[in-house]
DNA sequence: GTGAAAGCGCTAACAA
DNA sequence: TTGTTAGCGCTTTCAC
């Protein structure tokens, strides 16, 4: 087991050491660098000569437990990785950079123990703020966890008062424009394909928004769902196939996001049906292979990246001290293609 | 603009506070909360007690400060948004929570200048390693960088010494059996979709697989490059169309990833070629749509949540203290499908 | 087994 | 315009 060469004996510079160095005191160097105060010119270059030479690189821990601000937000995410929420990231990372931020970024695995650790750990950690995705906790866990936090934005779930920010997409009307759609080419046994046991803001909003959908439009409002969504494309893809067999008159299926609807239409495939002629199919989200499939997906268009920016937009004007953003609703856009009729 | 309820006053307990609650020395309760030194068993459960009670959170500052040790990795990778490098990423930040750390990620855009900036950033968040994705400095560079960071592992990199771990997927090989896949069913014209100046090196070790695999059968070893790859699925399957026009006699085509490929076979579809009849396709990643595409994908397999898990193991080695770890090598696995001959 | 004192590297008043 | 003095909340020697 060899050492490490060299940089373990570099011992760090501090500021002290540039303040030596340019002959001047701590704090006027404290100024040079954070660019605050008043600092004569000549003394600034002096300064940043010194910075130059001994490569100086400030401790951000130290200035954060002086400061009390970490320049650090956290993010908590169900699964990075997952397409739909690693395009949420990257717009929660694209504006905390602007803001000169960086960013912690925990995994909850949709589970509520690892939420509650997550939370605790960015407490620990003093993020100036986080964004939280579908959080799964209970409303009154969440309050009390949030309340403790400098400032928060979720994203994903109902508003609990003005604790915590909200972004929100609005499936709810995705969906109602979904059942409308589809009654009006002409179907009528329509099924939505869901995940198993999901209360979470995503699947419920979907599920709210179909029995509205399918009561505005004087149909059954005991709609016809499937709890077929399983752990990759091909198992869905099995479930949807033998949940089909038993039920020959259906002719429209909605599905939870895009990847089930592919794997929707691979099982009607199997079956012989044809799309959109017997079965119509829609997904959410649309990701960017939807729209060169061999049939394109009729789907919502949900902006991704624009839904994480918006957060994380959202939380700096929180951490600047304005709270007052009201619940923020992003609409997602309707896509006709080719999987489902004119 | 409303000013944020309760939480703003809540002052914060420290390790004095509970020490003061348990009637016990700061230290101790420190011994009690990171479980080193010996404490009385009635000691602990008093500062346990008191923990509880007054619902203390150590601040990680502080303890990095103090003790030089973060508890925080570094992750720079191109894109997040990119579902390649997210599932990286959930290699990394697996193996992270596993070993009780947190994870700062940090995008460079491929940017050499934002390289430079995540890794002085990451220097000053004082980070204890970092896992450093396709880093495209310069090597001298790359060097100088490094040597300043406690430990650090290059996924997608040449080895640069034993400053820094390094994690490959062997495309290079693989690239070699594509050649031969090709030539043992019958094709002789190779094509490669590649990216427009790339020199990094997925893109360089394929083309040296390349040629290599062409000079081993005793083809053309100028192969047949085509830098078609534009900034979304619609244009490089627009550029690869335009080229194909330009090569009637082309009959298999290797795509940089598997997006890629289904660009190229939505391009050959538009231009009435049979695939694998006319055009034989490979792609690279194996993404999860490719098993249910109408024309299923022949692509290499890369593990990719196994590329960030490997990688964040040899740095937690490093960190310890292990700087032995050679170059590890992972081989992407041949899956043939439907877009290839038998 | 436990405690006291010093200090990690910085910022934040307040002086000068 | 610049310097001085205290901390921020923790760990770490080294006594007791």
């Amino acid at each position: 087991m060899s050492l490490k060469p060299a940089n373990l004996t570099n011992k760090t510079v501090t500021l002290d050491d540039v303040a030596q160095e340019a002959g001047v005191s701590r704090k006027t160097v404290s100024r040079v660098i954070n660019a605050n105060g008043y600092v004569s010119e000549i003394t600034r270059q002096r300064v940043e000569k010194a910075v130059e030479k001994l490569d100086y690189r400030p401790n951000l821990l130290a200035r954060s437990l002086a400061s009390d601000r970490s320049t650090v937000i956290g993010i908590i995410i169900p699964s990075i990785a997952n397409r739909y929420f690693s395009q949420v990231i990257a717009g929660i990372e694209s504006v905390a950079q602007e803001n000169a931020y960086s960013v912690l970024l925990l995994n909850s695995y949709g589970d509520m123990n690892r939420e509650r650790d997550a939370l605790h750990l960015l407490e620990e950690h003093r993020v100036d703020g986080l964004v939280y995705n579908t959080p799964c906790l209970a409303v009154a866990d969440l309050k009390d966890m949030l309340q403790r936090q400098k400032a928060s934005v979720m994203i994903g779930h109902d508003p609990i008062g003005d604790l915590s920010g909200v972004v929100n997409v609005d499936i709810y009307s995705a969906m109602i424009e979904a059942v409308q759609h589809l009654v009006d080419v002409g179907r009528r046994r329509i099924a939505y394909i869901k995940p198993d046991a999901d209360q979470r803001y995503p699947h419920r909003k979907r599920l709210e928004g179909l029995q509205q959908g399918l009561r505005n439009l004087h149909l059954d409002t005991e709609p016809l769902l499937v709890e077929a969504i399983g752990r990759d494309i091909e198992e869905t893809s099995d479930r949807v196939e033998d949940w089909l067999r038993t039920q020959p008159d259906v002719d429209a299926i909605i599905c939870y996001n895009d990847e089930h609807a592919f794997a929707t239409i691979e099982a009607c495939d199997r079956l012989g049906y044809r799309i959109p002629e017997d079965i119509a199919v829609v997904g959410f989200d649309d990701i960017s292979l939807s729209r060169i499939q061999r049939i394109s997906l009729t789907t919502f268009h949900i902006p991704r990246f624009e839904v994480g920016a918006t957060a994380a937009r959202i939380l700096f004007e929180r951490i600047g001290g304005n709270f007052d953003t009201p619940e923020v609703m992003i609409k997602p856009e309707f896509t006709k293609r080719d999987s489902t009729p004119t």
